[in-house]
DNA sequence: GCCGTTTTCGGCCCGACTGTTTTCAGTCG
C-alpha cells in the first residue's frame, strides 16, 4: 500500500494523541505528541531511516521507544496502525479537524460527539449555527460564537506566508509597539526570529512597568481586527491581513528568558527545560530558578519552611544558556537538530554573518524578463554593498521570458565588458560578470552550445520544465548538467515554489556526490518563495564540502534585498563563511570556478 | 509510552487567559 512520510506519521501520531486523551488516558498524549515533534524535526524520512537501520534506527528517534517504533512501521506498511484503528472506532470522529478550530481541543470534542454527534467540521457548524452548543452545560453562548467565528478563520487563513512576504508588515508592527511611550524594548521572536521560510504567526515580546497601558494600546491598533485574548501581560489577536499575532509584555528581568521562550521552537525550549530540571532548576519565560528554602519563625517558636525562588538567570539570553552549561546558539539553529549537543561540546558553527556576502551570481535584467537594465542592477547592487554580480539572463528556450540564442549572449557579453570599462572610470567600484541562466533540457542536456558556454564567465543551468519526472530521471537529469565542465553552478536545484509548487522529486544523497565530484556549486536562491535548496540539505552539503553559493535571483533593483533571507536559510542550515563562496573576494571566488575563463 | 550524569521505576515543561463556574478545567503557545 502507500508508504506514509514524515508529516503523515506525525499528524497520525498527533491524532492518536487526541485519540488517548479523549479516552482519559494518563501520560500518552504527551508521550505521541513528543514523538510527533521528534519525526518532525528529522532531516530524513523515517521510511529511510527504517529501510537503512531497521527498528533500531528508528527507536534512536527522540520521543520514540519501542512501542512508537512498531506503530511506525505498520504506518510505513500501511499508513495506518492497529491501536490507532481500534481507537478512532471507539470516537469515529475527525479530531485534527475539529481541533484546528481555534479553542477546540480533544475535550471539548469529546463532549460535542457524545452529546451532538459531531464528527467533522460541517457538523459543528451546523450544530453551532442551529444554536445546540450553548445549550450543553460548561458552554454558553459565548463559546458557541467563539466556534463560529474560529470556523470562519479557519476558511480564511491560508496557512502559512511566506518569511519574506509578510515580514515587511511584521517589521511595521514591531516598530509600532516599540514605539509605545511606555515600551523599554520590543522584538518579534518566534518563528519570524528563527528566520524559518514560512510563519504561523506573529510573536512579540515588549519589556514595560506598565504592561496594562502597552495592551491597551496594542488592541486600538489599526490592524488588529479581532482579539480572541488579552489579559495582564498576554494579547492574542487576528490581524486584518490574516495573520494571528501574540504580545507578550514581561518587566526586563525576564527579558532574555521571555525571548528564548517565545523564540523557540518548542521542542528546543522543552529540552532547555528538562536541562534545567537536571540540575534542580526551574526554567519559565520569567527566567531561571534555583529553590532556596528559609526558615521562618513562627509565634509557638516552631520553625517553619518556606520554599523562596531565586532567579539565577534571565535578563539576558547568553545569560542563560552559559547557566546551562550551553555556549549561545543562535536562533536559526534552534530546530532540535544538533544544536543543544554541539553548544554543550562547543562544537556549534561559527555561522556565516548577514554581512558576509560579496557578490550575487543571479541576475535578470531586462535582456529577458528582469525590469531593469544591467547598468541599473549594477548600480543597485553596489549599493547594496556588493562588489561583484553576474548577469544570467534565461536562455532560448524560455521563449516566454524572451530567452537568449548564442548570439544575443554574444551581443550581451560585449555590452557587459563595455560596462566594465566604463565603470571602471566612475565611482561605482563593481564588477559585472557575463554569465546565463541555462536551461536544463528533459534529458540533461544544455540549450547553449559549450563554445558559447565557454566565453561566459559564470554558467548557472537550471530546471524550468518537465518537474514530474520520477525521481530517478530526475537525479540523473541534473547529474548530466552538472558533468558538463562549463556548468559552474546548479539554480534552484529543486524548484519549488512555497504554498505554489512542489519541488522536483530528487535523490539528493547522489545529487551532493556528484556535485562534489563535478566541482559543482549548488545555488541557495534567496528569493522568498523558493528558498532553495533548503536548510537540511544546506547542512548535507555542508558535512559533504560541496561548496555553496547564496543568490537573489533578482528580476528588479529592490530585489537585492532578498539575499538576507538567502543568509538566513544558509544559517538554518549550520552553513559557514567558508562553505559559502560568495563571501570571497572576485579573484578568490573565480578560482573556485570549473573553468576561470581568463577575463579576470 | 518514553527515558535515565540522581533512576530500568517512577517520574513526565510551565504559565496565561477564558468561560462557566463558585474553585477550576480546558486550551494555547
Amino acid at each position: 500500500m502507500k508508504h506514509s512520510t514524515n508529516s503523515e506519521i506525525a499528524s497520525r501520531l498527533r491524532e492518536t494523541a487526541a485519540l488517548y486523551e479523549m479516552d482519559d488516558v494518563a501520560f500518552k498524549p504527551r508521550a505521541y505528541e513528543k514523538a510527533a515533534l521528534g519525526i518532525e524535526a528529522l532531516d530524513e524520512e523515517a521510511g529511510e531511516i527504517f529501510r537503512a537501520r531497521g527498528r533500531e534506527g528508528l527507536e534512536a528517534i527522540p520521543g520514540v521507544g519501542r512501542g512508537i517504533a512498531e506503530h511506525i512501521e505498520e504506518m510505513l506498511a500501511h499508513g495506518v496502525f492497529n491501536e490507532y484503528e481500534r481507537l478512532k472506532k471507539k470516537v469515529p470522529v475527525e479530531v485534527l479537524e475539529l481541533m484546528a478550530v481555534e479553542g477546540v481541543g480533544p475535550r471539548m470534542v469529546k463532549m460535542l460527539w457524545q452529546k451532538l454527534k459531531v464528527r467533522t467540521l460541517r457538523d459543528l457548524e451546523h450544530a453551532a449555527r442551529a444554536g445546540k452548543i450553548r445549550k450543553l452545560s460548561h458552554f454558553g453562548a459565548k463559546s458557541e460564537a467563539n466556534i463560529l467565528r474560529g470556523i470562519e478563520f479557519l476558511k480564511q487563513s491560508g496557512g502559512r506566508r511566506v518569511l519574506g512576504v509578510a515580514l515587511p508588515e511584521i517589521e511595521r508592527l514591531e516598530r509600532s509597539v516599540r514605539e509605545f511611550p511606555e515600551v523599554d524594548e520590543a522584538v518579534v521572536a518566534g518563528s519570524v526570529r528563527r528566520r524559518k521560510e514560512t510563519i504561523g504567526d506573529i510573536d512579540i515580546l515588549a519589556v514595560s512597568k506598565n504592561p496594562k497601558r502597552v495592551m491597551e494600546r496594542f488592541l486600538a491598533l489599526p490592524e488588529v481586527a479581532h482579539v480572541y485574548a488579552s489579559g495582564e501581560t498576554k494579547t492574542l489577536v487576528r490581524l486584518t491581513n490574516g495573520l494571528d499575532a501574540d504580545l507578550r509584555v514581561v518587566p526586563s528581568e525576564s527579558f532574555g528568558a521571555a525571548l528564548n521562550y517565545f523564540t523557540g521552537s518548542k521542542a528546543h525550549n522543552v529540552a532547555l527545560r528538562e536541562m534545567a530540571i537536571k540540575k534542580g532548576w526551574k526554567l519559565n519565560e520569567y527566567g531561571l530558578y534555583k529553590a532556596q528554602i528559609l526558615k521562618l519563625k513562627s509565634q509557638n517558636h516552631n520553625s517553619k519552611l518556606k520554599i523562596k525562588n531565586i532567579q539565577i538567570a534571565g535578563k539576558t539570553e547568553e545569560d542563560l544558556y552559559r547557566k546551562l552549561g550551553l555556549v549561545y546558539i543562535e536562533p536559526e539553529l534552534r530546530e532540535m537538530m544538533g544544536e543543544i549537543e554541539a553548544a554543550r561540546n562547543n562544537t556549534l558553527p561559527k555561522l556565516i554573518g548577514y554581512g558576509d556576502l560579496r557578490g550575487d551570481l543571479q541576475v535578470q535584467t531586462d535582456w529577458t524578463d528582469g525590469d531593469n537594465s544591467i547598468e541599473e542592477m549594477a548600480a543597485a547592487a553596489r549599493k547594496a554593498g556588493l562588489e561583484y554580480i553576474a548577469i544570467t539572463d534565461h536562455t532560448r528556450s524560455l521563449a516566454m521570458t524572451g530567452g537568449m540564442d548564442e548570439k544575443k549572449l554574444l551581443r550581451q557579453m560585449a555590452e557587459i565588458h563595455a560596462l566594465n570599462s566604463k565603470i571602471q572610470n566612475t565611482k561605482y567600484k563593481i564588477r559585472v560578470l557575463a554569465g546565463a541562466e541555462v536551461n536544463i533540457r528533459k534529458d540533461g542536456s544544455l540549450d547553449i552550445v559549450d563554445e558559447v558556454l565557454a566565453k561566459l564567465d559564470v554558467v548557472g543551468a537550471a530546471v524550468h520544465s518537465h518537474f514530474k519526472l520520477s525521481r530517478a530521471e530526475q537525479t540523473k537529469r541534473l547529474i548530466r548538467a552538472m558533468e558538463n565542465p562549463h556548468v559552474d553552478m546548479i539554480f534552484h536545484l529543486t524548484g519549488r515554489l512555497i504554498n505554489k509548487r512542489e519541488a522536483i522529486e530528487l535523490d539528493i544523497e547522489e545529487i551532493i556526490r556528484a556535485a562534489k565530484r563535478t566541482g559543482t556549486v549548488l545555488e541557495i536562491n534567496a528569493s522568498p518563495e523558493r528558498a532553495d535548496i533548503k536548510d537540511e540539505y544546506i547542512k548535507k552539503c555542508v558535512e559533504a564540502g560541496v561548496k555553496m553559493v547564496i543568490d537573489s535571483d533578482a528580476h528588479a533593483i529592490s530585489h537585492f534585498a532578498f539575499l538576507s533571507f538567502g543568509i538566513a536559510q544558509a544559517r538554518r542550515g549550520w552553513a559557514e563563511k567558508k562553505n559559502i563562496l560568495n563571501t570571497l573576494s572576485l579573484s578568490q571566488f573565480l578560482k573556485h570556478l570549473k573553468n576561470t575563463t581568463g577575463s579576470e
